[in-house]
DNA sequence: ATGAAAGCGCTAACAG
DNA sequence: CTGTTAGCGCTTTCAT
């Protein structure tokens, strides 16, 4: 009645549990007749495996642990869908948990996830952590352990990111193309490392094409549609007021196409704008908003490339570990279309 | 050098790995003291227990399966966050596998979950499938299943869905109140089953009403942005023209939106239109789309919380299934808010 | 190429 | 209240 074992396939062929084992890993050392037997009354018998019993004794389960902020927020789902895409390809399936931001919430999954003796865990630090000492345990446990966007150097594990700095330099010199004379930037906080590096992207772009910075066209709001529409309203009434803003994020762009479409003395593609991150609305607006791509689910499975290839050499443990950078993807749409003054339309 | 377990922690206290497990599992004929000290050392000594050990003797997991045809899509993200939350908060992990709409991949996750002994599955099919012979054979090994979203009454197991027919009326209905007077309907293809709820919805909140069914106002599209576009052109050139149109889900009515701005006789505010789904955009493009909640977040939470249920009350298992249909909510914004002819303006 | 025996770490039945 | 014993289903030496 209850459901099939090794024992009970070996009854029927009159051989014993260790043979059909063997049989039904492939093991070199067994004849090809045999297991094809093994496999025909395996299938006869409606046998799975019991991977719990499995993993106990060989050490490993064949599950990879996931830990991300939210399921919710469509860049994680993306990741998600790019882990899993791999993982499944190599025989693996993904625990997943959630941490809401949270510490608490993310050292307890990392609990959970040891207890169910993970063969690895990929990661997106929440904003809350400051302390690392759960992670550090992962590491102690010599656990392949990988993180993605929200890396950690004094951890020193292998990572995967994208690069900001580019993704700013790119959309700011897309401006610069187009034409523009004065790129405003609207920044998140500083303290942010992802903020940070953007607004050095675009104050280099500035530099390398020769335009002056002006401090008054960089404001620094709190990364939400509400602040990006007061960032930009500052930057509309300035004296100087800029022709183009680059936003942080696509939120703070969407607040901010808001503010320019109340602006009085605003025709269309007048005011250039672009966003950061290719939000699911992003292309849906009017105009479509030009951003960023982060390639998120390419992000996931770098990720769980890299667990892959670790579990691989397992020998140089020693080796610094592997940091893959992925190249932000410039996404041209309507927003940052320069349409009057005859100047030349730049293509992208 | 390698992992604690508890006989080393029953070492420590000159006792045995029962009575350590049981303080640990807070068995009731274990004195406090004891328990107290046992909870001492294991902390002191790291202590984690080995899930798969457990579970292999005592047959539970605390492990939930989810399959989804994709984490990338938000609807299926959303209801994942619903379903780790609930799961979490009860000591369960969540096993997930993404189908891509395919029947094989789906029977493979089956396959997979089985194997790790899962305690329940929760699943939305995927549409390529229509054999069901993996779904039976978790019914056949008493493993709870329930379905949500896209839910098979002859499977005949609990399911979350929502009243698709109850959320086209709603839809129609506003339209009505807001004074519309020629409701068109973009549907999909009728073999599947919610688009044709939709439609029946439609229909029936026109009749509720007293307003004429014109099936010249309805047309089946192929459920995309294309597709919106195209069903909208068509109506719009109707010698009869509709004044506004109900679409059977968000990304057509964003296609609808598209012909809508380019009609030339069009004014802003002059063709209602609603969607279906609420999607993560809807909110964010020119006109705001009014449009149909699904409650997605709560939908996995409810399927968690059935999964939790059966387990509380095994002995009813030959009670017919728990099916919960949630209440659509629908989203007033501005695509659908009438502002010329002095109709009067309805406050929804 | 196969079999015998042991044991992964835990929990549960039975004693006391 | 605690200890003894056994065994969940599998893999892995070690033998042959």
């Amino acid at each position: 009645m209850s459901r099939t074992t090794i024992h009970d396939i070996a009854k029927e062929l009159n051989t014993t549990a260790a043979t059909v084992s063997r049989a039904l890993n492939d093991h070199p050392s067994i004849s090809s007749t045999t297991k094809e037997t093994v496999r025909r009354v395996a299938q006869k018998l409606n046998y799975q495996q019991n991977r719990a019993a499995s993993s106990l004794r060989s050490g490993k389960t064949f599950v990879l642990g996931v830990i991300i902020p939210s399921a919710e927020i469509s860049f994680f789902g993306s990741v998600i869908h790019g882990i899993e895409k791999v993982a499944k390809s190599q025989g693996y399936s993904v625990l997943l948990f959630q941490t809401n931001e949270s510490y608490e919430d993310e050292a307890q999954g990392i609990r959970t996830l040891l207890q169910s003796n993970v063969d690895g865990i990929i990661a997106s630090i929440a904003k809350e952590t400051t302390r690392y000492d759960h992670f550090l345990e992962v590491k102690k446990r010599k656990i392949p352990l990988i993180l993605f966007d929200r890396a950690i150097d004094e951890l020193d594990v292998p990572a995967v990111v994208i690069d900001d700095y580019k993704g700013a330099y790119l959309a700011t010199e897309h401006l610069i193309l187009q034409g523009y004379r004065r790129i405003a930037h609207i920044s998140g906080p500083q303290h942010i490392q992802i903020f940070h590096e953007r607004l050095r992207g675009y104050v280099d772009a500035l530099k390398a094409h020769h335009h002056k910075i002006d401090g008054d066209l960089i404001t620094y709001g709190k990364v939400s549609i509400d602040s990006g529409r007061l960032c930009a309203e500052q930057l509309l009434n300035l004296p100087k007021r800029p022709d183009a803003i680059f936003a942080v994020e696509d939120f703070t762009a969407l607040g901010a196409l808001q503010a320019i479409k109340e602006t009085p003395w605003n025709k269309p593609g007048q005011i250039g704008l672009v966003g950061f991150a290719n939000e699911a609305f992003s292309a849906y607006i009017t105009p479509s908003l030009t951003t960023i791509d982060q390639q998120t689910a390419r992000m996931g499975q770098e990720a769980a490339n890299l667990f892959m290839n670790l579990k691989q050499e397992e020998k140089n443990l020693a080796d610094p570990p592997q940091k893959i950078i992925l190249d932000p993807v410039l996404m041209v749409r309507q927003s940052s279309i320069r349409s009057k003054n005859g100047s030349k339309r730049k293509k992208q």
